[in-house]
DNA sequence: TCAATAGTTCGAATATAGTCGAACTATTGA
DNA sequence: TCAATAGTTCGACTATATTCGAACTATTGA
């Protein structure tokens, strides 16, 4: 069972995990993930094609944001929330606090 | 004195703030910013030409990041920290607190 | 009034990123 | 063994960003 390659905590680099979520597509994911982890690419695609979803999950991986685990046919997805969190403490939470408050796509029945 | 226009609080947009601090050059202005404010763009600008500074100056002003007083000749840049912060609460304290052991090109020998 | 200063704007060139269809790979379950 | 599933890789295209020189603007101080 083949696995990706993740960079390690020291290797994180804050330029590309800023990249990695200046991205709406990408934000939305980190978005879900923070909400229910670990989910497959599949229900994270919204409407795109999976080669664009592809892109974007290996920008996350790269950065060090997202976690794949190859489970059979499916690639389980979770956020590196503890390990960026040890690196860059604070960051992803105030990220996703500061859009808590805005819809969320395919969210949008979620009770508060 | 004509002034740059700057978006107000309501209008500032994460992906954009993001976008703006993923930059190497940018980054570097706001930390510097952060060290000392105000400060005009000249000794900002890192041996880039003044137009390639001006435009990264145009991206932070427009994210919200940075605010520009013109003063007779001088552009005098403060960041906007105290807004940035009541938007998105810790946001920049934590992309200044990741770097703050990297070295800060024209840096180099301030004490710690 | 005029030169110097500080920074902008323009336009073109280059680089980086995102999008998508089509072909591909690995795994599972029948 | 074979079809279905989940996702990747490739290559081409488009869009967005960055870079830079050159010409420009506004202000100041002599």
């Amino acid at each position: 069972m083949k696995q990706y390659d993740h960079p390690p905590i020291e290797d994180f680099d804050l330029i590309a995990v800023l990249h990695a979520l200046a991205d709406p597509y990408r934000l939305s994911v980190v978005r879900k993930l923070a909400i229910a982890q670990p989910q497959p690419c599949a229900p994270l695609q919204g409407g795109r094609p999976k080669s664009s979803t592809s892109h974007h999950f290996m920008v996350l991986r790269k950065a060090g944001v997202v976690y794949t685990e190859i489970i059979g046919t499916t690639h389980m997805n979770r956020l590196r929330d503890a390990e960026l969190n040890s690196r860059f403490p604070g960051l992803l939470e105030a990220v996703l606090k500061a859009v808590e408050k805005e819809p969320l796509e395919g969210c949008e029945n979620v009770p508060r």
